[in-house]
DNA sequence: CGACATGTTGAATGTCCTCAAGGTCCGTGG
DNA sequence: CCACGGACCTTGAGGACATTCAACATGTCG
């Protein structure tokens, strides 16, 4: 084993360097339509990782220089506020990338969270970098994932941010719904909603609470329901 | 004069073909850092245009393929909310870029439209991906404009969307001081402070009222002037 | 000067926040 | 097995704040 870019590897999450060429979810990630060949020996500085729930990954304000890929489960991008309330700005689900501040020599300018158990590669940004003057189809990928990030933060700013309590929890329930293509919708804590509408735990609590009481929402175990139909209606009005 | 790329020319708007080579702002723009012996002869199918306040450069949805590029003046990203509000999601300026997402085929998801006068270079996304697949350094200035526009969202989501009125429109204020480095700083109409910050033109009125009453504020004609200190301490709390 | 967009002001209403007290769930250790 | 602690959630009462609706003022441009 190599050291260097291997020094994580006393990182307790740390699995290894990943097999990019067999990746089940290869199709969504970022090397998507690479050739193989290349994949092997250039990926060799990849690293993979897997992380509890509730981990941080990356802290505000770390250069870490390498671009985080999300295989399997949920992210959470937060900042602290100026006033030390927790706000999250969006959530990251599989084929997402993080940290692409480091192809332009920033230090990531928010905490990286788990919110479910997750599967990450780490690429440094170099590497990423290299490969991408070889095939120009992956600045396109890097292209796709800023446009993801924007779009996601322009629909929080107008659905999630904007109405009044119910209507924006309805909003972000609907959106979760949508956001878990696979059915398995991520249960997120009052704090983690309050933190991502800008509302106070009480509030979700007590909208969350009637939403239950009239039958639009289920929460069982860690598995949320929603009444789809009638909770769209909530959500558009 | 081609034609094809030129059909704009009966757009009352249109200036003409940009000399890339000798922009003054080119420094700030897409283009800084390439070879001029590329730019004249590539650069062609570029359109240059000036707009007066006012007008709308590209509606939501449609599909223009191309990159605009801001040499002077101001820019509104806009859009129509659900209920039928105008909505503001971010101010563009001298250097930034808009419709990044015609780099990976996608419509423009937003209403673009000038604030002040505004000088405009339209760049047709198959010349910069040309271009870019022959110098790299254009991808990361691509990535670049990215970062700004997720950066900006970020930061209105955190300073303009919380808090109270008084204390989100002096964020503003404090943002449009720095925003404006060369001291011309955009006078907003109080319908696109209220449209920025989610609150009522009534509102925004009255907050403003009471700045300029206890000496925070100044309009005078076109031009806006704050007291920065005591802004700052308003903005803060 | 007149017309129309933009800005201002007031009073009443409703929503969300604050503060405070309890409740539930779950893992740990006796 | 049960008691305990801690994290998370729930519920209530009171008050602060922005909104709504309506009327009026100001400014700007022909």
């Amino acid at each position: 084993m190599k050291t260097g870019s291997r020094a994580l590897c006393t990182d307790p999450y740390w699995v290894g360097r990943p097999d990019c060429s067999h990746c089940a979810v290869r199709k969504s990630m970022l090397f998507a339509g690479l050739p193989e060949a290349d994949l092997d020996h250039l990926l060799r500085p990849v690293d993979n990782f897997r992380y509890p729930p509730g981990v941080t990954i990356v802290r505000a304000g770390e250069s870490p220089r390498a671009v985080y890929t999300l295989r399997r489960g949920y992210l959470k991008v937060q900042q602290l506020q100026a006033d030390g309330k927790r706000r999250l700005l969006r959530l990251l689900r599989a084929g997402d990338a993080a940290d692409l501040e480091s192809l332009v020599d920033r230090p990531y300018p928010h905490d990286l969270v788990t919110l479910t158990e997750a599967d990450v590669c780490r690429v440094p940004a170099q590497t990423l970098m290299g490969l991408a003057n070889k095939h120009p189809e992956l600045h396109i990928a890097m292209h796709e994932r800023w446009r993801r990030g924007l779009e996601q933060a322009d629909r929080t700013m107008l659905d999630l941010l904007s109405g009044e309590a119910a209507q924006r929890i309805a909003r972000l329930l609907c959106f979760l719904d949508d956001f878990a293509e696979d059915g398995a919708l991520p249960r997120l804590r009052r704090t983690d909603m309050a933190g991502l509408l800008d509302l106070t735990i009480e509030t979700t609590s007590r909208v969350c609470r009637r939403l239950i009481a009239d039958g639009l929402l289920t929460e069982s175990g860690r598995q949320l329901r929603i009444d789809r139909r009638r909770m769209e209606a909530l959500a558009a009005r």
